[in-house]
DNA sequence: TATAATTCCTACTAAATAAGTCTGAATATA
DNA sequence: TATATTCAGACTTATTTAGTAGGAATTATA
């Protein structure tokens, strides 16, 4: 359990990647960050259609982050790339489960998801971007 | 990502069972809680091996509890169950990462991972089994 | 002692998910 | 037109999870 996909590892340092290049090919992220290039390309289109980047076609095109890192939380990039968080089908479906509201291993797994997005909600891109090196 | 293991959810249930029943059998059990017997088998093995139950071989054989729920940390089943919780390979491993103790995305991640292990900590079987409805 | 009910052990199969590749179209620039 | 790029989808491979099969070891009881 909880192991994080290197599909989301992947996009977050893309992320930090341009939020100290402003703007970036796929394949510059890709042999900087020793991703394999056609990998990101999927990757960065989901973080694209999630409104976190905008791209530029043809020559000289490639991406940039679509608004401030800092009013980026966490949680949208984990969303971005792997959708909402289900941890078991109970939670989001109440009407899967027998016992519904009573059912108490329901409420310990609601208080997992809510610790879990709580956290990532806490936390911004910039964050973890650190400091910016660039001048300006 | 956090998709609780079907595994982990049988582990839970059977507990559950278990705090109820003062003892059962795998088939029993199983029946009970609409499981596998085979699989079920295979899982509480497991939270044998890590001290949470105590078998007893032979006809009349059976699962019970090791200890008293109130002492159980959900902490210690899903560990029972999972193994340790591994998030990503340089959390538990710094010497994986380049960066070292600097690496700002290490750092997000123990967060978390910080953050489960204190609410999986804060839940006792107990809790999560509910009332006692037997006597006594 | 024979039998039935049980845990225990190991190997196997099947299904689902994650990781990664391939091909090529669409778009923009020089 | 040639080149560098994003975009889109199908495809392959690897890894993990879920579940099954068969039988050995153990114990109570008839």
């Amino acid at each position: 359990m909880f192991q994080v996909p290197t599909k989301t590892q992947y996009a977050i340092r893309a992320l930090v990647h341009l939020v100290h290049a402003k703007s970036a090919s796929v394949a510059s992220i890709a042999e900087a960050e020793h991703i394999p290039s056609k990998y990101l390309e999927a990757i960065l289109g989901k973080l694209k259609n999630a409104g976190l980047l905008i791209s530029e076609r043809g020559r000289n095109g490639g991406y940039r982050l679509a608004k401030d890192p800092t009013l980026i939380p966490m949680s949208e990039v984990v969303q971005a790339t792997e959708g909402e968080i289900r941890l078991v089908e109970c939670v989001d479906n109440a009407a899967v489960c027998i016992l519904g509201e009573g059912c108490l291993p329901r409420h310990f797994w609601l208080g997992l998801k809510s610790a879990v997005d709580l956290y990532l909600e806490s936390v911004t891109l910039a964050e973890i971007a650190g400091p910016e090196t660039s001048s300006t």
